[in-house]
DNA sequence: ACGGGTTGTAAAAAACTCGTAAACACAGCC
DNA sequence: GGCTGTGTTTACGAGTTTTTTACAACCCGT
């Protein structure tokens, strides 16, 4: 059934607001606006939003602690808005909870893109999996079982290769940044040593990807850290 | 026993049909091939089928109705076939019964690891988890009388030693933690001292396995802890 | 094209896991 | 007491996993 998709949209620019506005309208969604943090919580409180496009810098509330409270009661996709440039934003955003970010200034195309790849993503509905399990073209993990299947055959993998894993693939196509890799994986006390990672992302590429320096499944985003995707 | 699988693949595209074909031939399957749901049916009447691969948009009879029909009388795994895009094909087939759906144009490496997929399902749908007694392979499990036998010989076990086996063996393929098997088996003041596991674990082997160094039943999943197979 | 930082890979070093043997403890029983 | 059956504890080697180090490859801005 196609049901009404709102999307929050929160900027304190005027001319972004409608730019992006527009953009999403013609595309079929529905679109509420918010001009701040507060009024963004309140639009939340009313309407079941698919999606919320955050500004970062915005006056009274800004978007990172927007983010983090939407988070608190929400899974709601969030894609924050950035500056050129400003690298530090976009880690804090994807700490809090972000799923994706977009750079100002950005195209039509890329805003459109960025939009049904985070829902698509999101959309529960078009696996059909058993419970535990998920799948990424040909390979599927199980995670109750701890168990990763390539091409219907059992790969296995260490603990820790399991535990890096299974954070990524529990969020696919979510941004997760060294720190929160690190954190989640080794512990608070290892979350500054990112050369764990290299060589544990590295690892899970020989056992998953096909061609391993040219990975499918377990990407890089250069500065900020790695994402799964289908 | 390699017993001889068959497969159904059911398509009225000769291409796809002859990929799909090949593909599983290479994966020492059985195939048989129809072109729409009325020899579908015919062929469903003369073989007996681990699977049956069922394109959605055919003439004739279309692959909904052949799969309600399929349903009617087996609960065979069926994989339907769908065009990009056709969303609601997919919701109508799994409605109707069928276990999973590959889009086309698909991958080799998805369709073996689909086809692996739902038949590892459903070997573990039909695992008998009766309480009475259990066998496997050369071993016999009788857990009302609390008695095992190998080859026909009675074995006898300590209560600890029956305690674990009994574990394990209630859910055969299962993979146990050895925290869970020492919460289990010794209580919860004991699930951090593992070594009490290995020793007893070793006990198990040496009264079960033909030769222990290489265990057939009870095995271990390193650094998560051990499951029982046939 | 250069230099500084980041990312990927290989390999050595350190730490840990698993299986096994063996010793010990402790009861019940003759 | 000595014997037997069971559970607990310790120790160690082989093998695996994790950590550490080093360096090559790459990207990006000047």
């Amino acid at each position: 059934m196609p049901q009404e998709k709102y999307i929050l949209v929160v900027d304190d620019e005027p001319n972004i607001r409608e730019f992006v506005k527009h953009t999403l309208e013609k595309h079929a969604f529905k679109v509420k606006l918010a001009t701040n943090g507060w009024e963004a919580l309140a639009e939340f409180e009313q309407t079941t939003f698919v999606l919320v496009i955050l500004d970062i810098m915005m006056p009274q509330m800004n978007g990172l602690e927007a983010c983090r409270r939407i988070r608190q009661t929400s899974i709601v996709p969030i894609i924050v808005l950035t500056a050129l440039g400003e690298e530090a934003d976009k880690i804090a955003a994807l700490n809090q909870g972000a799923d994706d970010y977009l750079t100002k200034p950005f195209a039509v195309g890329e805003l459109v893109a960025r939009v049904q790849a985070v829902l698509r993503r999101a959309s529960w509905a078009d696996t059909p999996r058993s419970v535990g399990t998920q799948r990424f073209g040909n390979i599927e993990i199980d995670f109750e079982q701890r168990q990763v299947w390539r091409d219907g055959e059992r790969i296995k993998f260490t603990p820790t290769e399991f535990g890096l894993l299974q954070e990524l693939a529990l969020h696919p196509g979510k941004i997760f940044t060294h720190e929160t890799l690190l954190r989640r994986v080794w512990g608070t006390e290892h979350s500054r040593d990112a050369e764990y990672l290299r060589v544990y992302i590295g690892r899970l590429r020989r056992k998953i990807e096909v061609d391993s320096s040219k990975p499918l499944h377990i990407l890089t985003e250069p500065g900020i850290g790695y994402y799964l995707v289908k």
